[in-house]
DNA sequence: TCCATCAAGATTGTTGACAATCTATTCATT
DNA sequence: AATGAATAGATTGTCAACAATCTTGATGGA
């Protein structure tokens, strides 16, 4: 059998099958687990999720796992259909474009709030926001740099104070590793967050504006590299897929 | 209570305790009753929904209905706790003020993709919605009228083409009735066609900013109507709840 | 009268087993 | 060899019973 391609939180015991460690928490951590490997581009789209397997994993009953994916398919992180189990969502190109579009829209309102509404508490978690995400950047430490990079835009939308708007952005963000499987390790040239410190200087000038202009424009950057990475994985048909160690499970 | 809130559908036999006339259906039937008896306000706000009543009412087991609860729990319609079961959601006036505001900032950026989109099967959609909410607000069906009064805004998002941001607008939108409560019969000045009207109009026109500011200010006179009801309801009652934790989300 | 304590009932949480369905392999036929 | 049917295995869907927890009402004392 492969390599599980869920990590083991610390202080959690790994697959223990006798142990039957369930309670409210198996849930979720059945759900972060997944998040967490969807996230780390550990898990590819199209994987199936095996309730017992799952159950054994977590320590957890069949109950608490079947809960816990219908969360992550309300998230839109995995498909659900009856009798057939669940897998790793695959977001089509014209699933992806609405993806964008959606956020490049509400992320510019947001921007826009936190533009008029940013107090000097806000700058400061901004500003040592940038700070910590270029420090990773600058020491290559590009995994950290990847999760910070998306916490950024989460950031943004905690700081207009919407928790609604907040969720979405936030389910938008956990999205975006679906989209592009193929982007995993490489350094992109857009990731940089010399963007994300402009967007930042834009909100503490209060031009909210030029932030969200300045978003958008970060936004459709991205979208256009992804669109390039996937034309060049259509050209190289299966030796790519296949060489990537996360596969769906032999079973 | 006697009387059960939820209303038997066309085609399906109430409750009959022994008949099992389980199935995929079960889940989803039990959704759709709590969604409709929210937004026919036969059901109010802080409303205990007991499993048991539940699935006798539907006829299905518990096990759907707890699916079905979790997922009614992650469209914001009910909170669960654990061990104390579920409860129809309660807005506080904050979650309110962030439901409101969502739907301005996400509708205004929908009404300004669709003001450049729109061709004539959409302008013929839009034209044969508006006369049958009118005909039914003339005719003083009220219940339909506010049906179609909130179809409306989920018509404008479908229009757009974007499922992600429709699928925002229409939770937004079945959150509505939880917010304000005490509105159920009255005839609201501000509801009428009116409003949704001129927003077509100015979307036929390709003016999208036009619609969307006709669009902010016809929500925030309804946010505002909502308001001096909630103060009146206040004086009546007596009782306000303080202010509500918003519901977890996934990570 | 008010408050703490406690017991009985009610409700949710969990488990394991069973039935229904799907999937993959095998095997016969053309 | 290719195709289709049948069978065995695997997986999901469902259910009823049991355990854990909460709620309600009563009881007794200060």
């Amino acid at each position: 059998m492969s390599e599980s391609p869920f990590r083991v939180r610390p202080g959690h015991a790994a697959a223990t099958p006798g142990a039957s460690m369930s309670g409210p928490e198996a849930e979720e951590r059945v759900v972060s687990a997944v998040v967490e490997a969807i996230l780390g581009h550990r898990i590819a789209p199209g994987t199936r999720l095996i309730e017992r397997e799952l159950a054994s994993y977590a320590g957890a009953s069949r109950s608490a796992i079947r809960n816990g994916l219908l969360t992550l398919a309300h998230a839109g992180l995995v498909e659900l259909s009856p009798n057939k189990g669940a897998t790793i969502a695959m977001c089509s190109p014209g699933e992806a474009r609405q993806i964008f579009e959606a956020r490049i829209v509400i992320e510019a309102a947001v921007l826009d709030i936190v533009a008029h509404t940013l107090n000097d508490a806000g700058r400061a978690r901004l500003d040592a926001f940038i700070d910590e995400e270029s420090t990773a950047y600058e020491a290559g430490r590009m995994e950290e740099a990847r999760h910070l990079s998306r916490r950024f835009h989460l950031l943004v939308a905690e700081l207009s104070g919407n928790d609604v708007l907040t969720g979405f952005v936030r389910d938008l963000i956990n999205r975006q590793p679906l989209l592009s499987w193929t982007r995993e390790a490489r350094k992109s040239r857009f990731c940089g967050n010399e963007a994300h410190q402009r967007i930042a200087d834009a909100l503490a000038r209060g031009d909210g504006a030029e932030a969200a202009r300045l978003n958008t424009e970060h936004l459709r950057e991205l979208e256009r590299e992804l669109r390039t990475d996937r034309d060049s994985a259509i050209k190289s048909v299966g030796g790519d897929e296949a060489g990537q160690d996360p596969r769906p499970r032999p079973a």
